[in-house]
DNA sequence: GCATGGCCGTGCATGATTGCACGTCGGACG
DNA sequence: CGTCCGACGTGCAATCATGCACGGCCATGC
């Protein structure tokens, strides 16, 4: 039978790379790790690392056991956390994560705030743009452009959320503002990546704009937008995002772009949680259109 | 630092009972279990069971350790499974869970087609009208009224969902069939506890009835069924429960009620999953409707 | 090319954990 | 009311895991 402290030291070996590094954080002999991580192997059947000049590396079964031993993990800190009474301090990590852009231009400029006001909280933001999974313990606190209807969640309305089309000057200066619809669909775009074809940008992309017109596709808006500010094409941004940056200039005000809302997302586990609390109050004063929800 | 493996023995004894029996269970000696329990308390500082004659009894401090150590459990039997492969084949346990009155009239009557079909499978049927949490791994396969959006999840669609309004025999023949949505208002009514107001039954009670005239209230769909068959009032069901009743005559056969469709859902981390594949081509087949998502 | 530093694997002493035997306690049953 | 049975806790011995010291290996730097 597998011995469940074996995922620590399977953990720690992942993060630290080598058998002493991992032995240091833990306080035991790196020979220690090594049989450890050995009986592991032996236990499950499967080489976990691979060893590489630079250290160990998960190999594909690693990667496998990694996502188990990271919810586990998560898991026994909070049981941790929960029953020493440690949530009831506004201290300790906290895990916030959004997509790439919201978490650059909104979050953290304004993060100071949020660490003076409880200097003892650690904020672990996590800019990702594939909507990771609260009820996992893969994140405390998550920024969501809709509500979600899990009973398990429990949500807070931030704020409208609205999007517009926006170019460069160089880009503008050279080509020229679209005129309507029609010629749009002649100009330069950039967009989300395929995988990211259900958000909004990439809806009303993949309506109106033909694909042979998307001329750059990242999966991270932050890169959209410098690209676009740069000039190299037009683009769909959150009005909220596109605000912070001055070169972002508005083009096509009419166009029919979806509307969402912004939804602050954590799990009810959480809801007893003082540095929970904290972080979700915190968002909700970020927006002044935060309404109760 | 908490040992890893101590809520191995902390769920054994909560599930056993007592020293001895879980020390067999794990291949242990009783004073080990007795051991680690020790250190498990003091190292997270509270007490978690209330000895009782006839064993062992989970405290508060308990009952919050017990839900975080079985979604560790079930973390730590997913990556066992994954990783040395017998998720390839269709044996072991899966967890499925739905409504009790879906768990009891459409699933378990029909069960042993699964078993038959896969002699290794083991089912787990949980039937709970709380919603439970698939990403947590609390079950393998749920039944839903609605599509999750999590993009965590996927979902199948199994069939429409319609609801109707019934009575029993006895009850009508003492107290008439309703003539109109007027006149149901001064009939006596069964319905869902407030906890379940949420569910289409209990919105269209709470808009349409008033509570004064809600004669019962049970969590159980197949508490409310038993009720109504007897003759103690009126009650909305779903249509693919109540077919199941003869005892059921439908009544206001022109009432709105709301329509919904019926998912199956799980997990993505379980697509490649032989158990729950084959759990959830049973489930399609179950309703002739289905069509593919 | 050689020295150095860090890392991993192997043998041996130590320390901790486990298992066993025994004592005590509480409840059940005659 | 006494006895028996099962369960939990304590002392001791064995076992197992751990830590330490050493040697081989690789990479980097001089």
């Amino acid at each position: 039978m597998l011995q469940w402290d074996d995922l620590r030291y399977f953990l720690a070996v992942h993060r630290h790379g080598t058998h002493a590094a991992a032995g240091r954080a833990l306080r035991v002999a790196p020979t220690t790790i090594g049989r450890r991580l050995a009986a592991l192997e032996e236990a499950l059947g499967v080489k976990l690392f691979q060893r590489t000049p630079g250290g160990l590396v998960l190999g594909e079964n690693g990667q496998v056991l990694r996502a188990h031993a990271e919810r586990v993990e998560a898991e026994v800190f909070a049981s941790e956390r929960e029953l020493t009474g440690a949530d009831r301090r506004v201290s300790g990590p906290v895990r916030l994560t959004a997509g790439d852009g919201m978490a650059t231009h909104l979050l953290a400029p304004r993060l100071t705030e949020l660490q003076q006001a409880h200097p003892e909280l650690r904020v672990e933001l996590r800019a990702d743009n594939l909507a990771v999974d609260l009820s996992r313990r893969e994140a405390d606190v998550a920024l969501r452009l809709f509500r979600p209807r899990e009973q398990s969640l429990i949500t807070r309305r931030l704020a409208p959320f609205t999007f517009g089309i926006y170019g460069g000057e160089p880009y503008l200066a050279r080509r020229g503002r679209p005129s309507g619809m029609k010629d749009a669909a002649r100009h330069d775009w950039l967009g989300p990546e395929s995988a990211q074809d259900g958000t909004p940008p990439g809806q009303w992309l993949r309506r109106h704009i033909p694909a042979s017109r998307i001329a750059l596709r990242s999966s991270a808006t932050t890169v959209l937008m410098s690209a676009c500010a740069a000039g190299q094409g037009l683009a769909v941004f959150p009005e909220l995002l596109a605000a912070c940056d001055a070169r972002l200039v508005p083009v096509l005000p009419r166009a029919a772009l979806p509307t969402r809302e912004l939804w602050a997302v954590t799990h009810q586990d959480l809801r007893h949680s003082a540095r929970v609390a904290a972080v979700m109050d915190w968002l909700v004063r970020l927006f002044p259109a935060a309404r109760p929800a």
